[in-house]
DNA sequence: ATTAAGCGATAAATCGATTTTTCGCGGTTG
DNA sequence: CAACCGCGAAAAATCGATTTATCGCTTAAT
């Protein structure tokens, strides 16, 4: 009856055991492939787990084992481009290898990020790949210094005492980037940046800077940086624009401000190229089909997720040493939103909302 | 020493009750607020967890306990908006609970679901929230049914004989799509699908039909399916386009198929809407920003995870009768990708790329 | 001939909790 | 005075696996 099977309970070692006419300890040894079982046996073990169905419990085996298996992933939202292919990337890696990976969203708050990382301890998970709200210097990595527990940090991060860290080079690209628009005559630049970030945003805007005024030394550089949120960058940017300042560029140090920027430039009826030049860190799908497509540095997800879960790994191996900080190359894609400074009318010909 | 403390083993609940000078089974029934402990223990036991410093290992816990409290959720991909949120919301709703939620992709594999589902119930998940890569009809809820998993479906489903569903009322947001449309005077439209989700996709498709053709008999629908993938549409598209094929609008049943007619106007040099108007089923943060805005139908994320958890908790509590099937309302904003026909000179004004 | 080693398998201990059973003790009750 | 009750806590069983200790038996070594 496929009622009845359907709320039997699920069988245990103990079942295969008596089915198969043998102890459970022999059962677990040839499902682990201990050798030393006699050949019958291990014929009549498995027989017994095809007549059940049988499939061992991760979480009673990870009990008695001393580590579990199970990786967990902490990342600041699940809602973007970027981290959604993260954990899809660190998904596949750990499963790879065996584990299981539990995703959790720190939603930005670094409350919570400590919260979801005691919770990870309590699982006794055996390592954990963590992308701060802020920088390696947050509450959640002191946590996990405290306990000992091994992980890796990226992406919002540079080089940490305790972690290895892994992210994508954006200060090589930001000099890049640099190049780029001083190249194409660009000698009024605004930057926008989330404080937030303190350190690597710092170092993006550094680089990029250097860069800038080593190429062309009376380029002009303005910054607007948000401390934490996003509304208060759209406000300094709105008022910005609105003392008549008209960089000829703007670089987003990221995605988000990006958005903001597209949208402020709409208000004013601005078009890229021919009125303002943009390009964005981070890249998005949308941005190779809209009308202009908007310049971005492409982060290299793939190898940054690949990097972490094989330096983690080692750790969980443990493998000692001072910690390493990788540093994965980015892309500049210079796609329609950006161009030469004059090369169209200044003028306001879209219309307002 | 806090090396020492570091690499300590984590205190378990023997080691509180050695501590508090009581029995294990004592400090459980504190710690589960087990009202027959003498007051004076109460406290020795919860003096000795702060000292300790001890934390409840959930899977121990769950594993004496009858269901575990873990609910799994498996979406086709992270990469999305939609989903991202979706499992951000979900996340809050199972923690709310005391449940902690392991998501998984399927990466819009039948296959790689059924597996998914296969470890979660291995882990012995005390509910599923599945969101199917086709429809209600795959393998993954055959396997929940066979094996008498709670579950709820989501998203890409119609009703269901066995569980409870939950989606988006497409199916009226179509119908109020096709009123825009033909109430701005469009007579030639293009409908974009993707072949894989039969019967939602039919369903959608139909009553946008319907719509159309009772405010306006003559209008001409044309609809272009793919069956899985994306880029055959690109392909039938250009093809269609090719032929000399001159609608006027075009909706876009599912998102990728927005920035799919969207490369698609770009390479032709189209404008909208003056050259065509589009609208998308399915919103997205930049939509909004871009010149011009995209035109959407806004699916209520944040209800539909609601209403998911809500049937999900009431099956896990034992409540019986047949499954329900919910839809919930969206939300269509008419940006400024959708114009009247005829109100732009149908000329290619955009550069080639 | 006695001990040692090897083999294959089982019984028992263990992981860290919860739940059930048992127990000791003071106080009623017949 | 014995049987009974109830309370609170300890002891033991349990969940489903893995790991260690042990056992019976055969064979090699001393």
């Amino acid at each position: 009856m496929v009622h009845r099977e359907a709320h039997a309970r699920r069988p245990s070692i103990h079942d295969v055991a008596n089915s198969a006419g043998v102890s459970a300890a022999t059962v677990s040894k040839v499902l682990q492939g201990v050798p030393t079982v006699k050949p019958e046996n291990v014929q009549r073990v498995f027989d017994a787990v095809e007549l059940l169905g049988y499939r061992i419990d991760p979480l009673a085996s990870d009990l008695r084992r001393a580590k579990r298996r199970i990786i967990g992933a902490i990342v600041p939202e699940f809602e973007s481009e970027f981290f959604g292919s993260m954990i899809t990337q660190l998904e596949r890696l750990a499963e790879q290898r065996g584990y299981a990976l539990v995703a959790a969203s720190s939603r930005e708050s670094e409350a919570r990020e400590r919260e979801i990382l005691a919770r990870m301890h309590d699982w006794r998970v055996s390592g954990v790949v963590l992308a701060p709200v802020r920088n390696e210097h947050g509450p959640a990595a002191g946590f996990m210094k405290k306990y000992g527990m091994t992980g890796v940090l990226i992406d919002r991060v540079l080089a940490d005492d305790a972690f290895d860290t892994v992210s994508a080079d954006s200060v090589s690209a930001s000099a890049e980037v640099a190049r780029e628009l001083v190249e194409r005559g660009h000698r009024h630049i605004l930057v926008l940046g989330l404080g937030e970030q303190a350190a690597t945003v710092r170092a993006r805007l550094d680089s990029f800077r250097e860069r800038a005024l080593q190429l062309a030394p009376d380029t002009r550089i303005d910054v607007i940086l948000s401390e934490s949120d996003v509304e208060p960058l759209r406000s300094s940017l709105r008022d910005y624009f609105a003392k008549g300042e008209r960089p000829t560029a703007v670089y987003s140090l990221f995605l988000r401000g990006t958005l903001v920027a597209l949208s402020e430039f709409r208000r004013r009826g601005w078009h890229c190229p021919n009125d303002i030049s943009l390009v964005g860190f981070d890249d998005a799908e949308w941005m190779q089909v809209t009308w202009p497509a908007i310049a971005a540095v492409v982060q290299p997800v793939r190898q940054i997720a690949i990097e972490a879960m094989e330096l983690l790994f080692r750790r969980i191996e443990g493998e000692g040493g001072p910690p390493k900080a990788r540093l994965e190359p980015c892309k500049v894609l210079m796609r329609e939103s950006v161009g030469s400074p004059g090369s169209g009318p200044h003028s306001g010909g879209g219309k307002r909302q």
